[in-house]
DNA sequence: ATGGTTGATGAAACCAGTTACATGTGTCAA
DNA sequence: TTGACACATGTAACTGGTTTCATCAACCAT
C-alpha cells in the first residue's frame, strides 16, 4: 500500500512511456487486446499495474459520447413500491451495462426539475420519471438536451413522453367493483395527497360514474402506514360507518388494517378492507390483503429496456400498457348482517373471506 | 421543437463562433459570469440558447477531475431499511452537490466487486458499502484506485475502511436483555441468512454469553415478511413452545406477528415478539412492535457527510459509532402464567403490554 | 527478384471543455 | 504625457483518452 510520492494519477502517456510503446498501443490493450502482440500486451499490462493506472471515465466518455448511466426521479424511497420499481430497473439496466442514478423529488415538480438538471449536469444519458405532471423547466430541459426520457406508473399514449405504466383509473375501478360485487355500498376511500400526485388523482377519478353507485366518503392522508392509521381512526369516528374501506395504495391499507385491529374491529367480518398496488408484504398481512396487483417489477424492467434502447438506437420507444389484476385474499368479504352499516355490532362471525373470481 | 438537420450537438466552439467571441469567453460566461462584460455575456447566452447548447459533463469532468457522484452498494432495495438509508444519503449528498448511483449486490461479494468495478468505470468518486465482508477483488479495486470508500451498518474502528455504523452485537444483546428482564427464558430467535451477512452474524454472536442464560432456539429464514411468516409457522410447530420470539430484524418480526395472529396466538399475552431495526412501520403495527432502534437515517447522513468530505479534502473520515436504543412498545410483556411455555393455553388475559423503562 | 497482403505499431488529430498567460484598451494619478 | 493598473478578451496549451491513417517489417505467391 505504498503511497507513492508522485502526486497525480498516472495517465495513458505515463503508461505508454513506461512500457516503451505509443499511447495508441496502450489504448488497444484496453479496447482490442487481440490486435496487440502477446509480448507487447504483457509489457503494457505490467506498466499499467506498476503505475496503478485506472482509466479515466470522463476521458472515455468524451470520446465515445457515452456515460453509461441514466437517472431515475422518484417521489420517495420510503414507499416500498418505488424501491421495488428501482430494484427491477437497476437489475435490468445492469444487463444493458447501464448504471442507475437515483434522485428523489418528494412529489415536488420544482425539486424534480432541479434534480433533473443535476442529473444532466453529471452526464445522464436518459431519465426515467414517474407520472405525467412536471414543471415547465423540466420539459424545456429535456427538450433542449434532446434527452431520452420515459415516464412510468401512468399509461397515456397521447402524452408527449413515452409512457410505460398502467391504467390507474381502471385499477381503482376494478377494486371498487370487487367491493360492490360483494354487496358493499357505503365505502370509505382512503388516498394519499392528490394535489401533488397525478396517479392518485387518476385513481380517484376512476371511481366516478361507477354502477352501481356506491356511497363514497373520502379520506386524504399522508401516503404512509401512519397515514393509513390516521385514516382508520377517522373512519371509526364517522357517524355513518362504511362497511368497506377502499385504500388507493397498499401502504394505506396496511395502516388501516392495523388501526382497525387495534380498535378491535374484525376484518373482513365487520369491515372489508382492500388495497391497490399489491406490495410483496400484502399477501402476508393478517388478514392477507385483497388488492389490485400492479405489475411494478415488470414495469421497471420494461422502462429499463425502453430507456436502454432509446439511448442505444436514438429511437424513442412506443408507450406500453401493463395490465393490472384483481387479487382476492382474505381482507374482503360479502356484506353480512353483522357488518351492516350503523349497527355497531362487532361480534363478527368467523366466516372466511370469500373468494371472488378475478375480474381483471 | 425543431429537429434541426445538423446532426451533431453544438459545442463550445460553435457557440463561440456564433457569438463572435473566443471559447474562453464562453467558458467564462459559464463559470465566472461576473468577469464578462454585460453586452458580451448577453450575446453569448443568446448563442447558447439558439444552438440549444448543453455543456458536456464529461468534458468538464476531464478538466476538473470531479464527476460529482458517488456509488452506494446495498444488498437489496426490497428491505425498507436500505431504502431508508439510501433516502437519507441521497438527500444529504444532494446538499453536497453530489449524486448517488445505486447498485444492488444481493449480499453476494462477487456481485458487489463487479458492480463496484462498474461504478469506477463510469467515474464514481467514492463508494459507500454495507458491512465489512467483501471480496478480495473489491479490496484490490479500491486500493488500486485509491477510492474513497466508507462502510456502513457495522461499527469497527479497526477495520481497514472507515466504518460508520452501530454495534450490532450490542443491539441484539439489548433486545435479549429486555426479554429476560420480562422473565422470558425460552426464546425463539429468528434471523436472516447468516452465511452471507456479517451484520446478522454479529447480532447472533451478541446473544452469546448472556446472563441470565436463556434457552434459545434459532430459526434461519429469508430476510423478508414471508420469511418471518415461515419462521412463525416453524415456531408454532415446535414441541417446546417459547414464550418470546426475538427477531433480529423488524421485517422478520412483522412476518412473525402476522403469522401468530393468523394462528390465533395473542401477542403479547401468549407470546412476546420483538424486533430489531425500528422501521417506520413498526410503531404502527398491531400490536406496536417493541424493538431496538437503529439510527439508520442518521447513519445515512453521516455516511454521506463522510464520503463528501473525503472526496472533497482527500482526508479519510474517522469511524463513527451510532447508538442504538431500546424502544418498548406493545408486543412484549412480562411472562405471565398464561404464556408459560408448554401449557398450550391460549386464553390470554387482556392485559396491556407492559412498558419497561428503556435500558439502552 | 518483385509485388501484394497481412499484422503490429506509431504519429497526430480529435473529442469538448478549462485555464495560464498574453494582449489590448481605457482610466487615472503623477 | 506617461506609467501603472484594472478590465475585458483572445490565444493556445492542456486534460486523458480514442481513432484514423501512415509506416514498416514479415510472409507469400508469382
Amino acid at each position: 500500500m505504498q503511497r507513492s510520492t508522485n502526486r497525480k494519477r498516472a495517465n495513458l502517456r505515463d503508461v505508454a512511456a513506461a512500457a516503451g510503446v505509443s499511447v495508441a498501443t496502450v489504448s488497444r490493450v484496453m479496447n482490442a487486446p487481440e490486435t496487440v502482440a502477446e509480448a507487447t500486451r504483457k509489457r503494457v499490462e505490467e506498466a499499467m499495474n506498476s503505475l496503478h493506472w485506472v482509466p479515466s471515465a470522463a476521458a472515455r466518455a468524451i470520446n465515445t459520447g457515452r456515460t453509461r448511466f441514466v437517472g431515475a426521479l422518484v417521489p420517495t424511497l420510503d414507499n416500498a413500491i418505488f424501491a421495488r420499481v428501482l430494484a427491477s430497473m437497476e437489475s435490468r439496466l445492469a444487463a444493458h451495462r447501464l448504471s442507475l442514478v437515483v434522485a428523489t423529488t418528494d412529489n415536488d415538480p420544482a425539486q424534480e426539475a432541479e434534480k433533473a438538471k443535476g442529473l444532466v449536469d453529471i452526464g445522464a444519458e436518459g431519465l426515467i420519471v414517474s407520472g405525467i405532471t412536471h414543471a415547465p423547466q423540466f420539459y424545456s430541459l429535456i427538450e433542449r438536451c434532446q434527452l431520452a426520457t420515459v415516464s412510468t406508473s401512468f399509461y397515456d399514449p397521447g402524452y408527449r413522453l413515452p409512457t410505460i405504466g398502467y391504467d390507474n383509473a381502471a385499477a381503482a375501478r376494478t377494486a371498487l367493483t370487487h367491493l360492490t360485487d360483494l354487496g358493499h355500498r357505503r365505502i370509505a376511500v382512503v388516498h394519499g395527497p392528490s394535489s401533488s400526485n397525478d396517479r392518485t388523482r387518476s385513481r380517484i377519478a376512476g371511481l366516478e360514474g361507477h354502477s352501481p353507485k356506491p356511497d363514497l366518503s373520502f379520506h386524504e392522508v399522508p401516503l404512509s402506514i401512519a397515514g393509513g392509521c390516521e385514516a382508520g381512526r377517522g373512519i371509526l369516528q364517522a357517524e355513518e360507518q362504511p362497511s368497506a374501506v377502499l385504500c388507493l395504495s397498499d401502504v394505506l391499507a396496511s395502516g388501516v388494517l392495523f388501526e382497525l385491529q387495534r380498535e378491535g374491529v374484525a376484518v373482513p367480518q365487520e369491515k372489508s378492507v382492500m388495497g391497490l398496488d399489491d406490495l410483496a408484504a400484502s399477501a402476508h398481512l393478517f388478514p392477507a390483503l385483497t388488492t389490485v396487483h400492479l405489475p411494478v417489477s415488470r414495469m421497471g424492467t420494461a422502462a429499463a429496456d425502453a430507456i436502454a434502447s432509446w439511448v442505444e438506437t436514438q429511437q424513442a420507444p412506443t408507450p406500453s400498457l401493463l395490465k393490472s389484476k384483481l387479487v382476492v385474499r382474505d381482507s374482503t368479504a360479502f356484506l353480512s348482517a353483522a357488518a351492516k352499516p350503523g349497527t355497531g355490532n362487532r361480534d363478527g362471525s368467523d366466516s372466511d373471506g370469500q373468494s371472488i373470481p378475478g375480474t381483471a
